[in-house]
DNA sequence: ATTACTAGTAGACGAGTAA
DNA sequence: TTTACTCGTCTACTAGTAA
């Protein structure tokens, strides 16, 4: 997923029990579909996957979680930090708060909570934007354009809230929570406090 | 996995994109693979899988994991409880003493800290099963047969320890900790506290 | 409706081999 | 050594159909 990897045709025949003219058919098939690339050097080819080909293995790997993970719910862990103060303005944009209010059932307090996921929690956020969040519509105003927003329904230490996302999502390891009350101040929580979110998906 | 489901095999080959005669031979290879059983109603066969079949998919959903998990660690979340008294029983064998200094570096404490493991959490303990634990052989004494238990390396708090595992794992959800200090004491934790558990694997 | 057999066929596979 | 073409074989698939 990361870098290329030498991986010749024998070896690739040899790992899945097929010969080597085959291994090197799928190879060309699977550089067909776009799912890995290759820089065939002179030796040995070298093979690294595209952002396709990680896409189609985690939405299987997705598949698998949502089998084996009993509950409907997901538990992310991270630490609360300052946020960069751009989601809160975003949030307290009228269109936005509307739709919030008839999406969601609660009016958000102004700000969002801002938390830092564990990074062994990150493969989470993937399940999640998979899953069925509500849909927020963009805007303009003043000029400025407001893009598509997706909240998703959550819970911390059993109050109701909502994570908020953009729609084309930028990897963010850093996810805004909305609430109908001033969390921070609610949860007697503060930046390096540890929080547990558990999304509904 | 926990109950029959009708699935014709025109059903199946819808689903799988192919025709009902291909999906009837795959559901007979299945049978004979011992992967699924099946009730061959009048009507509408009920197909479950078998423990063979489940394991077949855990193992699959082990090797995803393993591939999207960035850290060579897995983070349990858990409750501490009371044991049954037998866990400590078993630990302060002394050939079982012996092997745990020889191969975890330390001494443990008399007795184990047991951790109700959380529901989402429990598939993580599969990924650990699945990897290489440190054997510690079993023996006999006075009589009484003591099994082999697999250890893997752990941290709470950042103080090393152990989980312990019998080798033929009967699924539990709660799991024992050996360590060199007496954990109740050391962390100031006790029956109902929430616990970290970093599993090296 | 079902499941699943038989028979015919298309496609996957590997041996041989070129580049 | 590589990769990958051609071609013969054999498997895996589906159509037809019985139970």
């Amino acid at each position: 997923m990361d870098d290329y990897v030498a991986l010749s045709s024998r070896e690739l025949g040899d790992a899945l029990e097929m010969s080597q003219q085959s291994a090197s058919k799928r190879i060309l098939e699977l550089l067909d579909e776009k799912l890995i690339i290759r820089d065939l050097g002179a030796r040995k080819q070298r093979i690294k996957l595209t952002q396709n080909g990680v896409d189609e293995l985690k939405q299987e790997y997705g598949e698998y979680r949502r089998i084996f993970e009993v509950n409907d719910q997901i538990t992310l862990h991270g630490v609360v930090v300052d946020g960069l103060g751009e989601g809160g303005y975003y949030i307290c944009q009228a269109e936005y708060m509307n739709q919030f209010e008839a999406k969601l059932g609660f009016r958000p307090f102004e700000g969002t909570l801002n938390v830092i996921i564990d990074k062994e929690d990150l493969s989470k956020l993937d399940i999640i934007r998979s899953s069925s969040g509500k849909i927020i519509d963009g805007f303009s105003n003043n000029g400025r354009t407001f893009g598509r927003v997706v909240v998703y329904k959550a819970k911390i230490r059993n109050i109701d809230c909502a994570i908020v996302m953009p729609e084309r999502s930028h990897y963010d390891n850093i996810i805004e929570i909305v609430c109908q009350y001033h969390l921070r101040r609610t949860l007697s929580i503060g930046n390096g406090d540890r929080v547990e979110i558990k999304v509904k998906i």
